[in-house]
RNA sequence: GCCCCCAUCGUCUAGCGGCCCAGGACAACACCCUUUCAAGGUGUAGAUCGCGGGUUCGAAUCCCGCUGGGGGUACCA
């Protein structure tokens, strides 16, 4: 079984397409087959240097590697269109339909078609209704010659029958027929008036050609599916299977996830710290299913289980609060030390360390992941939880400090008490920190939520902070006192 | 407009004729744990299975219609 991810390069990745490659990538492996990557830029209008690249990158960012493809060759290369349409390839293809009278070369330009339109509409004819049909239909061999040896520009268009219906069958519908009326279509374009293919042609031979067994692909290709069987008939060439997966809707259901009006780069989950591991399986859970309960699973799990028969029909819609959620649980399963790493590049970015991390960063990093680890739902919100550890903290709001129930002079003196407590102690650890202070809040008479809270505020300058024993012994004797003394300073 | 596809809690989904007055997860809410926040635990609320007809002893599950949503309607992919 051999199956393809063809990208059009026309800028980055987002994750619909990602979705769309894993589902092909999952049936390749799953089978063992292989899965191929393809770039179809035969749109020279909307190419975006660069663009191919980044796609690359998201793919294998997300763990969906490729055994044949325009890096790496193969044996059927080139793998990019451009390159292939200069071998000649498309256009000994359409030379091939139109001598066998499925194809046919046209010369109606794009603003004679326009009129045509127009024409048909001024017969009463429904203007939307309008399907193109060359009247080179029915032109002679020499009719044809005689245009071309006037030089006029030309196209190749599919000859599509009058009459009939077309039909297919696809795996995710459950093998129903879906089926059009030819009267419905028009005779679309195979070859463009530059010798440029157009999708249809290109991808239909290089399928072919590469030995593609499967076609899976979004659902916005339904619609074209009933050309691409005509020209399967029309070469006489066997037919692929197709599975036309499901789109993901935008959040709030109207309409697809588009480039422009989402934010759904796949870089950018990269960037504010998406687990690939999470994406993946969120990904694979986007259409498709195991059971009625299991979500976690690994990749070799995922790879195990998949099967196209359990792909929906329906559309899926984005959720990102689901896919935050599934990464805060890939997080939680991190080694310290395997989260220490994947955090130093955020809190380099942040300018919290320096850019690469000093031994000295890198160690006092891992200590303090342990102190947010079960916190983080995305790498990125690392730097601000940390923050207070890296760089001095403004005096806190006195406001803050001063807990419920509470007032400011018993906060000073709970402070200053605190202060001459930590000060005796003959050693700076959780055990001996937490002993003293429950002590401590049990003689000044006071809920240790009241004096741990004041002492919160104090050393973090926020009300909201890891535990308080592991940040004291993370920032330090010196660092806790001085602090603690700018807490005593600010309320007298 | 026309053509095609789809339709179970707000969202992702399980369900493929009786096990379902519908199960799981996210989000919400409550409680427990607890030095804050999380995490974890327990629980509550949330779907007359879009609507209407059939078929059947029996339908979320099969059929038809309607409605709604999505996609397509390019010398873009």
């Amino acid at each position: 079984m051999r199956v393809r991810f063809a990208p059009s390069p026309t800028g980055f990745l987002h994750i619909g397409g990602v979705r769309t490659a894993l589902f092909n990538w999952l049936f390749a492996r799953h089978y063992g087959g292989q899965f191929l990557l393809r770039i179809e830029d035969t749109d020279e209008k909307r190419f975006v240097p660069g663009a191919a690249d980044d796609m690359m990158a998201s793919l294998r960012w997300v763990g969906i590697d490729w055994d044949e493809g325009p890096d790496i060759g193969g044996p059927h290369a080139p793998y990019v269109q451009s390159e292939r349409k200069d071998l000649g390839i498309y256009q000994r293809y359409a030379d091939e339909l139109v001598a066998n009278g499925h194809a046919y070369t046209c010369f109606v330009t794009p603003e004679q078609e326009e009129h045509m339109r127009a024409e048909w509409a001024a017969r009463g004819e429904r203007p939307e209704r309008f399907r193109f049909r060359g009247p080179e239909r029915e032109w002679s061999a020499e009719q044809v010659a005689e245009a071309k040896a006037q030089g006029l520009p030309f196209t190749i268009r599919l000859k599509v029958p009058l009459t009939g219906t077309t039909s297919f069958t696809d795996l995710i519908r459950g093998g129903e027929r879906i089926s059009v009326n030819n009267a419905d279509l028009y005779d679309l374009v195979l070859l463009k008036t530059t010798k440029m293919p157009t999708y249809h042609l290109a991808h239909l031979v290089d399928d072919h050609l590469m030995g593609i067994t499967h076609v899976i692909r979004g659902e916005e290709w339904v619609p074209s599916a009933p050309y691409h069987v005509m020209l399967y008939q029309a070469f006489g060439w066997n037919m692929p299977t197709f599975a036309h997966v499901p789109n993901i809707l935008r959040q709030d259901g109207r309409g697809k996830l588009s480039k422009r009006k989402d934010d759904v780069s796949t870089n950018r989950f990269w960037e504010r710290g998406y687990l690939p591991e999470a994406m993946f399986n969120y990904l694979a859970l986007q259409g498709w299913s195991y059971d009625d309960h299991t979500e976690i699973m690994s990749r070799a799990e995922i790879v195990e289980r998949f099967s196209i028969e359990r792909v929906q029909a329906s559309p899926a819609r984005w959720n990102p609060d689901k896919l935050k959620d599934m990464n805060g649980i890939y997080i939680r399963k991190l080694s310290t030390s395997d989260l220490a790493a994947r955090l130093l590049p955020f809190l380099s970015n942040a300018g919290l360390i320096a850019n690469p991390p000093t031994d000295g960063e890198c160690t006092y990093a891992e200590q303090l992941v342990p102190l947010i680890h079960e916190r983080l739902e995305e790498l990125g919100e690392a730097s601000e939880l940390l923050e207070f550890f890296f760089k001095d903290i403004a005096a806190p709001e006195p406001n803050l400090l001063v807990q419920k129930k509470m007032d400011a002079a018993g906060t000073l003196a709970a402070l200053e008490a605190a202060d001459a407590e930590l000060r005796k102690l003959d050693g700076w650890n959780e055990g001996q920190l937490e002993a003293a202070l429950r002590a401590l809040a049990e003689t000044l008479g006071l809920k240790v939520g009241q004096l741990f809270g004041t002492l919160r505020v104090a050393v973090t300058g926020r009300t909201v902070a890891p535990p308080l024993f592991a940040t004291l012994v993370a920032l330090g004797h010196e660092r806790s006192l001085a602090r603690i003394a700018t807490a005593q300073a600010v309320l007298r």
